[in-house]
RNA sequence: GGCCCUAUCGUCUAACGGUUAGGACGGGACCUUCUCAAGGUUCAAAUCAGAGUUCGAUUCUCUGUAGGGUCACCA
């Protein structure tokens, strides 16, 4: 590197035409990790250019998951807020020959089932019909022919600009030094390219990432669940964890490192890293990512749990090792209130229900159940002699019916570990309540 | 179809041209206090195919095959 290295700039230009996407997410955050650990700039850059899709709702909702996700960028800018900058660049290709307004018989064309008004004055680039090389920091040295774009249109009119003549004049004018962008774009990097050296803009480094598939390795659709970070974020994932998980997604830290933070993320991040080919969008890892987050943030978590579980039982104290046992259940946030309102820790609060049936462990007889449960009794508060009695007994025989008579339910933590929440009092009057029913 | 990109376990990925092809997720088995969870141990699982270069190809070259992207007066 020169010592005149040009400080870093680099973007983030979504355009508002629908929630985030969870690919548009893994591009914003390149570009931050890439802008923070450079110490340059990111911008961002909404690309509402005179697009009928776009909307402020989106927009908005854009902005706001970059702040939760932890992303924040030094400048902001609307397209739709900069026609006079466009009219100006327009004019002067005009000027200086590089564009011209052609004259075509007005015409009507078909563009995914929707007729299209084609007018019939637009403003086209010349096209010098030259060969385009570049190099991308991911992909190498890149070659494209572009003849058969032949002289395509740049804007329908002086104060209607087309998409790739925006860009391209705001990245000149922000200095924007990489553009680190999806692969969908590539194809149309060097028509990018050929505006470029019309307006005389220096080019910029570029960065095509590998898109994100669906498990059938299409493109990621609606047609495959949740595609935009809300979905992510109402099923209780954690900024962090999304972020994480993302990052791993076409690129690795180069060690068996696999959990980060948004800072280490910065520290470790390497844009020559990054993968080539596509990769699927695995949920199942994600909800691993997250749980390992859910223990970093273990504290925060456990307030959480706290607080829902008093919004369901209002008049209890809740001991924390109740907390801890939601604690060590549950994947996503969700997973607290799904916990919940199953009443899997209803038992903790209110007696359980009881079935006969259930009480003897399947090897054994209910009055063999009921022997056992009249012994522990005995000795009820000798968590050792317990043991030492089951070991004795056939541990299934003895400690099935003890936990089901103090939690009346076929899937809980163990028996010793409900006897120090419950206390022996308590206790006592399940296991004495289970052996009147036997 | 044209142009472009890509190709290692099911998935995410590692491997100066020389490794028993490594790790993680998921899956199986077992251990841990019966069940659930957590934890521990452990097993199965991959270099797309064919040529070439080389003493030696996952790695370099070519061809094929497969997948993806893109071909707007959308962004």
């Amino acid at each position: 590197m020169s010592e005149n290295k040009k400080k870093v700039v680099v973007r983030m230009a979504p355009s508002p035409t629908g929630y985030f996407h969870i690919g548009s997410v893994r591009t914003a955050l390149f570009n931050f990790l890439f802008a923070r650990q450079n110490e340059g700039t990111f911008i961002f850059r909404s690309e509402d250019t005179n697009d009928a899709r776009s909307k402020k709702e989106y927009e908005d909702n854009i902005l706001e998951s970059l702040k939760w996700l932890g992303l924040s960028y030094d400048m902001f800018m609307k397209q739709s807020e900069r026609t006079e900058v466009y009219v100006s660049y327009l004019k002067k290709m005009i000027e200086n020959g590089s564009a011209y307004i052609s004259k075509d018989e007005a015409a009507t064309a078909t563009r995914k089932g929707e007729e299209i008004e084609q007018r019939s004055e637009v403003i086209r680039l010349r096209n010098p019909n030259k060969k385009i090389i570049f190099e991308d920091l991911v992909r190498g040295t890149i070659e494209f022919d572009t003849t058969e774009s032949g002289d395509f249109v740049i804007a329908k009119s002086l104060t209607e600009p087309l998409y790739h003549l925006a860009v391209v004049v705001d990245d000149h004018e922000t200095g924007a030094t990489h553009i680190i962008r999806g692969e969908d774009i590539l194809s149309s990097t060097p028509r990018q390219i050929l505006i470029q050296e019309a307006i005389g803009a220096t080019r910029p480094i570029y960065a095509h990432i590998p898109l994100i598939l669906a498990p059938d390795r299409s493109k990621l659709s609606k047609r495959y669940g949740a595609t935009s970070l809300v979905e992510y974020q109402k099923q209780g994932y954690l900024p962090e964890a999304i972020l994480n998980y993302m990052a791993l997604l076409g690129w690795n830290p180069g060690t068996e490192k696999e959990i980060f933070t948004l800072p280490e993320l910065i520290e470790a991040f390497s844009i020559e890293k990054v993968q080539k080919g596509g990769a699927i969008f695995d949920e199942k890892k994600l909800r691993w990512v997250n749980k390992e987050h859910i223990k970093l943030q273990k504290e925060k978590i456990i307030e959480i749990i706290k607080e829902k579980i008093s919004n369901k039982y209002p008049e209890q104290t809740i001991d924390v090792r109740i907390l801890e046992l939601i604690f060590e259940r549950i994947e996503v946030l969700t997973d607290i209130d799904r916990l919940i309102e199953d009443g899997e820790l209803d038992y903790f609060f209110n007696e359980p229900a009881l079935t006969k049936e259930k009480i003897a462990w399947k090897t054994s007889t209910p009055e063999e159940a009921k022997k056992h449960l009249e012994h522990v009794l005995t000795i009820i508060g000798d968590s050792d002699a317990v043991m030492k009695y089951a070991e004795e007994a056939g541990k299934g025989n003895v400690l099935w019916p003890l936990r089901y008579a103090l939690s009346g339910k076929e899937k809980s933590p163990d028996p010793f570990t409900l006897l120090s929440i419950l206390g022996p009092d308590v206790a006592k009057e399940r296991i004495e309540k289970a052996i009147t029913i036997l």
